[in-house]
DNA sequence: TTGCGTGCAAAGGTTTTGCATGGCA
DNA sequence: TGCCATGCAAAACCTTTGCACGCAA
């Protein structure tokens, strides 16, 4: 059910997103990425694809840290993604998902305590992952 | 230890604020809401008064559901808005305060199975309250 | 051949910056 | 008076759009 043509561009985009399955990439990131494979591609270009993957459902779209730029990640078969809260880590852009018996206690706490139906999609939560955490901390000793 | 001057503008974007406390603003709102009061103000004074008021952490930002703009919420005595999540209905746009107890089993259950390190500002979740939802599936029927 | 995909340039929107002027303390 | 705050215009930045051309099927 592939829809539409098969392009360089795309298959290259959705490389990466598979290379990188647990980041989270922006335009210019792709950008670079393609300029280094030898695929120079225009921004327009990749806006396009992306929200072609995005229509297809193969990725998703947050907004990074600073509010100031769209950033990507790749679903592919993990249907589930709906259903569950992603952590985005500020320091290496790592995604954590949180696909676990405790969704449903978040789900239900917020809807029962708080009247408020949590959409999945669209949310993002922000922190340090303990890699980077302890490595900052170690920086600033 | 207020810092700088006292004005106008940053008077009436406070004030705006706090008649406001459980909603976010847009600079576009703010600047509407000048206008009506009569304090017509340019949008780069708006933009310089907010960055001030949140390095004063009077205030905080976040980024819109659409990632196209900043929105911008009170925080002003209620100091323990860093130490929870806040739940915004994509569609009235009004603000829930996670300030409960379950907050703790969040950070807790995060950290101990999925090793994150939550960080409560700069995180927003999204959802629909239960007033809007319930419109919204009447307005279906 | 058909019509989707691409590149280029221009436009749209929000936010930032430089500089001269205005106003608080 | 000294400095911070403001207004205006221009610039920066990400993203979208129109149009002609290229290319997969």
């Amino acid at each position: 059910m592939q829809k539409g043509y098969q392009t360089k561009s795309k298959q290259s985009i959705l490389n990466f997103f598979q290379e990188h399955a647990n980041q989270t990439a922006t335009v210019s990131d792709l950008c670079q990425y393609l300029e280094d494979m030898n695929i120079p591609t225009n921004k327009s270009t990749i806006y396009r694809c992306l929200d072609r993957l995005l229509e297809q459902g193969q990725i998703t779209k947050y907004v990074s840290d600073d509010g100031k730029k769209a950033i990507y990640q790749y679903i592919g078969s993990n249907q589930n993604c709906q259903h569950h809260l992603h952590l985005k880590c500020t320091n290496c852009g790592r995604i954590i998902h949180l696909d676990c018996h405790f969704m449903d206690e978040i789900k239900n706490h917020i809807l029962e305590s708080h009247q408020f139906y949590l959409q999945c999609d669209s949310t993002i939560i922000y922190g340090q992952c303990k890699d980077c955490k302890e490595q900052c901390n170690t920086d600033i000793d």
